[in-house]
RNA sequence: GCCGAAGUGGUGGAAUUGGUAGACGCGCCGGACUCAAAAUCCGGUUCUGGCAACAGAGUGAGGGUUCAAGUCCCUCCUUCGGCACCA
């Protein structure tokens, strides 16, 4: 055994057996039970970070986890490959968004594949090949005949200078990013996938889910945000129609002092003919980006219409107002307005001088009048005719009843979720495969035809899609009638993508279907990792398309994710210098020199270039624009990617974001020269068998049960928390422990080669290099994959002493070591016995004294 | 604005079910080895007082529940994630 660990050699030389042996490729015939072990696939923004590196790991320490558990382990990878950023590379360097894009891919699967991932190779595509969009095409016809995509109208930014549709991240203060242009809300016709027919399933799905943080699903209940309420209906003055508005809060409808619409509502068309001069203000409305947090942000502005509705319970005339907060695709695109028990309307009427009307107070006591803030409680119902008096659900049902008998109302369940549209005004996506006929309307194309196939040469030039510039794209025939048609230009929402990839990788190798019996092998997950920004979007998106396949008949599952694992972001310091005018020049951490004090404080950082003083910026996320992006590579060549894994794992736990700490590098370097080293000793030494039984010296059994406790601690880690830096503290402190102890004897030996094999297996999932190599080391002939995980000896756990804390009102005052077999009673005497004890309770009357078995006693005096 | 998290020594974090606050690592201080340095090894390291034993304080701020609170409840502050066209 070579007495220096070389990270260069030994990662090359297990990573070319792992793809030699095709250690990871598995298939369905196996008799282990399967686990199928997926992170998130990346975008392929050009080199891989530091995010990535964290994500790939964790899941790469779970799957080797399982593989030692005798599972027969699925892990694939992809790539998440068609979107904007290719599209912004094209524009302004002049390659189509398919070359940077396959580039990219090459560069990063090289880099991946010195990370040491047990990853099936085998299986991996990208969502930009037309492999794999064929397949999609096929699932949105088969949706499309379903009756779950339809066509409607909906809002976009428009930028009116570039001619183009914006992101919401392309909109920056409600101007477009390049033109610098007010940005305008513009209705176009677009598709939509009916998810909210899902929205009761999705939301009762959840709690199925208990292998998911609870945060990410309240983010989703949250997010579908299912209401029970009425749909009233407001008659306008002339009877001509109604306007329909949702409300959870019926029982205030007495209360109702105005209604407010959206700037597009139909009302407000009839209102503009009547009041020309309303036509500035409606403008005004569609000014600004559409996203909602730009809407909720933006001040709240309203004018009166002119026109009035009648409230359905009491015939009173209410004042519609047009206000640039309701927007026309939330629900019906009016809200009733009760200011008294609503904060939005309260603050909304007292800036225009509109009527507050109380109708709800406390069971108990009267409303302070006037109202000085809304009263939003429910309570007792005044002010409201035959319905004074009652309390919510009272009030529900009897204005429920009332508004039904008189055809003014029904009762609703709402959801806050919307249709998700899925059309992209944009080249780098999936076409939709749907033709537009003047006879025949939206016919999709036929089976036969696809894929619809993206040209790949085309380079955007940022205003609009070069798609519907293409006739060669666009020019076709009607499938149904043969005239002449056009294709529809607008691309697939990248999120379609990303909604069902983790099931295609069960039978990426079959061209000729979307989906086969395989995928009810590997299907559903059992354990997802990924970033909690998607915990949302993505996650909801495709646990939608899992059922909408499950109806399909494609998969037999109701969910696609058992266990998920939402892991944070890797953060690094900032460093930068400003000029006169206040713009940062940003530095990198790697080329800057910190100076501590004698606490190691950071005190003033400098350049090394320069050797001038740069100001410190704290700890951000890395990214390209703040310069503090540590590159993977550089960290693999210079430390091995085992040292690499290692800080990752060990610095924070997967969900909590991660500091990037050069010193942290160089101690997980460090220990993994520790471990070679004593392993490297130990075989000096003349390896033997691992210990069963025989006499061991106080210590050594000390340390021998300590073994066994780090093997139950690790293993819990990983298998049920998922905590990979404790298990691998823990395994610090055994081999802490071991440099103490004597193993010099017969039977030292015997425990330290038990001690060490098992720490090698134990480290393997996270450390896989090295510890393969030293597994070789220890037990010449036998491979550590094919080893199986560990289990306790549980005759090394049978202690018979414990050790008690003794607290005299709650505070420490004193240890003891006692026997497991003694009574409560025996306890609490022994405690009182302990010297710094009695000085607490001498004199002092004993009220209580709380004993815990094996832990504490508290006497409280 | 709305929804969801996080806040613990100089620092990353630990404390798993309400039961020893600070495991483990980094940094720093001291020592060994060395001509010297690096590497490595050993010891110390929450703050205040004390030679020490020990005592007091202490988990973003303020209140509360409990024999006992980092952990549970209420109010607030700061930071981060998401808000439907970044992925």
């Amino acid at each position: 055994m070579q007495e220096n660990y070389n990270h260069k050699d030994i990662e090359k030389k297990q990573q070319n057996k792992w793809h030699d042996t095709k250690a990871f490729v598995v298939d369905e015939n196996s008799p282990k039970p399967k686990y199928y072990c997926l992170s998130m696939l990346p975008y392929p923004s050009g080199k891989l970070h530091m995010g990535h590196v964290r994500n790939y790991t964790i899941g790469d320490v779970i799957a080797r986890f399982y593989h030692l558990n005798g599972y027969n382990v699925l892990q694939p990878f992809g790539w998440d490959s068609f979107g904007l950023p290719a599209e912004n590379a094209a524009f302004a360097s002049h390659v189509s968004p398919a070359k940077w894009t396959y580039q990219n891919i090459d560069y990063m699967r090289w880099q991946l594949q010195s990370l040491g991932l047990a990853v099936d190779w085998s299986r991996e595509f990208a969502t930009c090949s037309p492999d794999y969009y064929k397949h999609q095409q096929w699932l949105f016809i088969r949706l499309y005949e379903k009756g779950l995509i339809y066509r409607k109208n909906g809002v976009v930014n428009w930028d009116p200078v570039d001619h183009t549709v914006l992101a919401n991240e392309q909109v920056i203060d409600g101007k477009g990013w390049r033109s610098g242009a007010v940005v305008i809300k513009k209705e176009i016709p677009m598709y939509y996938f009916k998810i909210t027919a899902y929205a009761e399933e999705l939301l009762q799905g959840l709690d199925e889910l208990s292998g998911w943080p609870e945060q990410v699903k309240t983010m989703q209940r949250n997010w579908i945000g299912k209401s029970v309420g009425m749909e009233v209906n407001f008659p306008y003055q002339d009877n001509s129609d109604n306007l329909v508005v949702f409300t959870t809060r019926v029982d205030t409808l007495f209360g109702v002092t105005y209604v407010a619409i959206a700037a597009e509502h139909p009302l407000a068309e009839i209102a503009l003919k009547q009041k020309p001069e309303l036509a500035d203000f409606i403008a005004s409305c569609k000014k600004g980006g559409v996203s909602e947090a730009e809407l909720a942000t933006q001040e709240k502005k309203g004018v009166f219409s002119g026109l009035y509705v009648k409230n359905p319970i009491n015939n009173e005339l209410i004042p519609v107002w047009i206000a640039n907060y309701v927007l026309m695709s939330y629900g019906s695109g009016a809200v009733m307005a009760v200011p008294a028990h609503d904060e939005r309307d309260f603050e909304f009427a007292t800036l225009h001088n509109l009527p507050i009307k109380p109708v709800v107070r406390p069971g108990d006591s009267e409303l302070d009048l006037p109202l000085k803030a809304p009263y939003t409680e429910k309570g007792i119902l005044f002010n409201s005719g035959q319905f004074d008096g009652m309390d919510f659900n009272k009030a529900f049902s009897a204005f429920a009843e009332y508004l039904k008998q008189h055809n003014l109302g029904q009762a609703k369940t709402n959801y806050r979720l919307r249709d998700w549209g899925l059309s992209r005004q944009r080249y780098w996506g999936c076409p939709i495969p749907i033709i537009h006929c003047e006879n025949c309307g939206d016919v999709p194309v036929s089976d036969s035809d696809l894929p619809v196939a993206l040209p790949e040469d085309l380079i955007p030039d940022g205003s609009g899609s070069p798609l519907a510039k293409s006739p060669e794209f666009y020019t076709t025939v009607c499938p149904k009638c043969g005239v002449n048609a056009k294709r529809e230009t607008d691309t697939m929402d990248t999120f379609v993508d990303s909604s069902w990839y983790y099931m295609r990788y069960t039978c990426a190798d079959n061209s000729m279907q979307a989906l086969d019996e395989r995928v009810n092998y590997w299907a559903p997950v059992d354990q997802y990792i990924g970033g909690i920004e998607h915990a949302i979007l993505h996650l909801l998106y495709a646990r939608f398309f899992h059922k909408c396949l499950r109806d399909l008949g494609l998969v037999n599952s109701k969910e696609p994710f058992i266990n998920l694992l939402t892991q944070g972001m890797v953060l690094a310091d900032t460093f930068y210098r400003e000029d006169a005018q206040g713009k940062k020049t940003w530095f990198n951490p790697s080329d800057v020199e910190v100076v501590v004090d004698e606490k190691g404080r950071e005190l003033s950082a400098t350049a090394k270039a320069d050797g001038k003083a740069v100001q410190i910026g704290g700890q951000e996320k890395m990214s390209k624009s703040k310069n503090n992006g540590i590159d993977p590579q550089m960290i693999i060549e210079k430390y091995g990617a085992d040292a690499a894994r290692l800080f990752m794992m060990f610095t924070a736990p997967p969900e909590l974001s991660l500091e990037w700490s050069d010193n942290g590098l160089e101690g997980a370097n460090r220990f993994i020269k520790r471990l070679w080293r004593l392993v490297y000793e130990h075989v000096q030494n003349g390896i033997v068998k691992p210990y069963t039984s025989g006499d061991l010296s106080a210590e050594q059994k000390k340390l021998r049960t300590m073994l066994h406790q780090t093997i139950q601690k690790v293993t819990h880690d990983i298998a049920v928390r998922r905590q990979f830096n404790t298990a691998i503290a823990s395994v610090m402190e055994l081999l802490n422990y071991y440099s103490k102890v004597s193993l010099s004897d017969e039977m030292g030996q015997a425990l330290s080669q038990e001690i060490l094999e098992d720490v090698v297996i134990m480290l393997s999932p996270i450390i896989p290099h090295i510890c393969e190599e030293l597994f070789r080391e220890l037990a010449p002939g036998k491979e550590l994959l094919d080893q199986h995980w560990l289990s306790a000896d549980l005759t090394a756990l049978d202690v018979d002493e414990a050790e008690i804390i003794i607290q005299v009102n709650g505070k420490l005052r004193g240890k003891i070591m006692v026997a497991k077999s003694l009574s409560k009673e025996q306890v609490e005497e022994a405690a009182k016995q302990n010297v710094n004890v009695a000085k607490f309770i001498e004199g002092q009357i004993i009220k209580k004294t709380i004993v815990v078995p094996g832990k504490l006693v508290n006497i409280v005096v």
